[in-house]
DNA sequence: CGTAGCCA
DNA sequence: TGGCTACGG
């Protein structure tokens, strides 16, 4: 759960903070040499999929209808991941979870037992069995994780099983620097710590509200993810404010979270002063209070602390709020604070206390660069993914074959091998605008099946296709946009089409007009606004005509002697079709 | 007593 | 959204 009232602190801050997915990536990589590394907090990811039904009913999962759905969404996703070339893994939950925290309602708040008493069990556990008790060991594992284990599994995926919470374990792996984001939609994650998250991965291209239906329309979604990126060490900078993971801990706790049920008559606004208070620090001494894992404060620190920000706000509640609060804060003020037990939680999460790094490890295909797909077994996954009935699949083994190569595409790419130009070319470049807002210049690069599994023995049918660009479509019948950024510029089909592209058009247009910058950026800030087209109804990913290059054209504007070079480079191409 | 501001 | 409360005319 979380505290959604901390992203209505954050908004402020965060306006122009939404990004596409690939253009993050991208910036990532221009930025800092190497693909980013995120770690995903698993429920988030199996909740946006569709996996978990209602929440008033947790033992009931989705049907087997919806269940298809979910793991459509799910597979799509990992795919666009892959594809991306970045580094990733899923962190799910584990079995170690505060118990009042599974059940907040139903107990009753005041069923808790020692921190430390649990905390000791776990350690011990590890000592003795190397690990805690796994769910799936105790049989406690809902059907949908045991088929995204499975799923996860067959695509040699890994992924991080918590002792307790995922997004404390994901927090810790960006505090430790494994990875460099966090993607969650949980405010948890930062009160755990995490520095740097990446909000509401979706497809849409503005922030969602508090509840879901914000006033703001939701912004037309094109099949695009966007995601916010969160970094806060650069909103310290750029505010006075403090947003410290202890304040907005402070902030959660005043306002009640998971483990509790907030301090009463306290809402964000006032929670939100209270916290950011620089002369009595209450949000630092809190955390001083239970920084400590071994000199736990004792019972009377705690509320002595309590007392003394209500006495606090009585006092100065004018010069705080703005109004007298005198009467309001009167006397049963201690009420709604969480229990010492749940802010030890809060401070010191349940985590893995030896971490296995084994799954960063290069044989995984979740890390970035790897290229050893050929052991994986395409044909148990594939049995297993028709069981589903996968809706809107018509065509289920071209969906498969493309859903399982397209991972790889990039990646082969930036292995700047001769043999890519066997089974892939670059045949156009375009600037995608996603989101109304954002270019993303592109590579359209077609590839033939290269996995060995997805190649079929017929020969590409001696197409009588009058066009080029048909027989080209036939052989090389995959293609995919990628980011022209994320690929160097001395790459073998880079280079291959910039030389296409030189012989076929000199582009003498362009020497006609100014020689200076006249640069695409230029012209797409003039002529893209959002400004300038308001209520732009059409689709958000558009093409931009000037930049258009297309290597196969139509036969109408067919023009022989133009494609002459094009159709040796295909038959020089199609020679060998042994993928590497 | 009407209203603004914030909590639920 | 409604309801409560402090504020100021």
């Amino acid at each position: 759960m979380g505290v959604p009232q901390i992203w209505e602190l954050l908004r402020p801050l965060l306006v122009d903070k939404r990004v596409p997915l690939k253009k993050f990536v991208v910036d990532f990589k221009t930025g800092h040499g190497r693909p980013p590394r995120i770690a995903i907090d698993g429920y988030s990811w199996i909740f946006e999929c569709g996996f978990v039904l209602s929440q008033d009913t947790p033992k009931k999962y989705a049907s087997h209808g919806t269940m298809a759905k979910a793991v459509l969404n799910f597979i799509h996703r990992l795919k666009e991941f892959l594809a991306l070339d970045v580094t990733f893994m899923l962190v799910f939950d584990g079995n170690m979870k505060p118990s009042f925290k599974k059940n907040f309602d139903s107990h009753g708040a005041s069923l808790e037992n020692d921190y430390l008493k649990t905390w000791n069990a776990h350690i011990r556990c590890h000592e003795q069995l190397g690990h805690c008790l796994k769910l799936s060991s105790i049989g406690e594992e809902s059907d949908f994780m045991q088929v995204i284990k499975r799923i996860l599994d067959s695509m040699r995926i890994s992924y991080v099983e918590a002792c307790g919470e995922g997004e404390a374990q994901c927090a810790w792996l960006q505090c430790q620097g494994y990875v460099d984001y966090v993607l969650s939609n949980d405010s948890d994650t930062l009160v755990f710590g995490c520095g740097r998250m990446l909000r509401n991965c979706s497809k849409f291209t503005s922030d969602i509200g508090v509840s879901g239906n914000s006033p703001q329309a939701k912004q037309a979604s094109s099949r695009e993810l966007f995601v916010t990126v969160i970094d806060l060490n650069e909103l310290q900078a750029c505010t006075a404010d403090r947003y410290n993971w202890w304040s907005l801990l402070f902030f959660s706790v005043i306002l009640g979270a998971d483990y509790n049920h907030g301090v009463k008559g306290m809402g964000k606004t006032k929670a939100a002063k209270l916290a950011q208070l620089r002369d009595p620090d209450f949000a630092l001494q809190f955390r001083r209070l239970f920084g400590d894992l071994k000199n736990t404060c004792r019972d009377s620190d705690y509320e002595h602390f309590q007392e003394k920000v209500i006495q606090y706000c009585r006092a100065n509640s004018v010069e705080l709020f703005g109004r007298n609060y005198r009467a309001m804060l009167g006397e049963v003020s201690l009420e709604g604070w969480p229990s010492k037990t749940a802010v030890m939680y809060y401070f010191h999460p349940v985590l893995i206390p030896a971490m296995d790094l084994s799954v960063f490890d290069k044989a995984n295909l979740n890390i970035n660069g790897n290229v050893n797909y050929q052991s994986l077994d395409f044909k148990k996954l594939k049995e297993f993914l028709v069981t589903f009935k996968l809706p809107a699949v018509a065509n289920f083994d071209g969906w498969y074959a493309e859903t399982m190569q397209e991972p790889f595409v990039l990646r082969h790419i930036l292995t700047n091998r001769e043999q890519l130009t066997d089974y892939m070319q670059v045949t156009e470049e375009k600037t995608l605008i996603l989101g109304g807002k954002f270019t993303l210049p592109c590579l359209k690069v077609r590839y033939r099946p290269y996995i060995s599994f997805f190649i079929t023995n017929q020969s590409p049918r001696k197409s009588q296709s009058p066009t080029k660009r048909k027989r080209s479509e036939n052989e090389y019948k995959y293609s995919l946009w990628i980011p022209q950024d994320l690929i160097p510029p001395n790459n073998v089909l880079l280079q291959r089409w910039n030389r296409t592209k030189n012989t076929k058009s000199p582009s003498p247009k362009k020497q006609k007009f100014s020689p200076q910058k006249n640069t695409l950026d230029d012209f797409l800030r003039k002529h893209t606004s959002p400004i300038k087209t308001p209520l732009s109804t059409h689709r958000s990913e558009v093409v931009l005509e000037p930049v258009k290059k297309k290597l196969f054209v139509d036969e109408a504007e067919c023009n022989d002697s133009e494609d002459d070079s094009l159709i040796i480079l295909g038959e020089v191409q199609l020679k060998d079709n042994k993928p590497s």
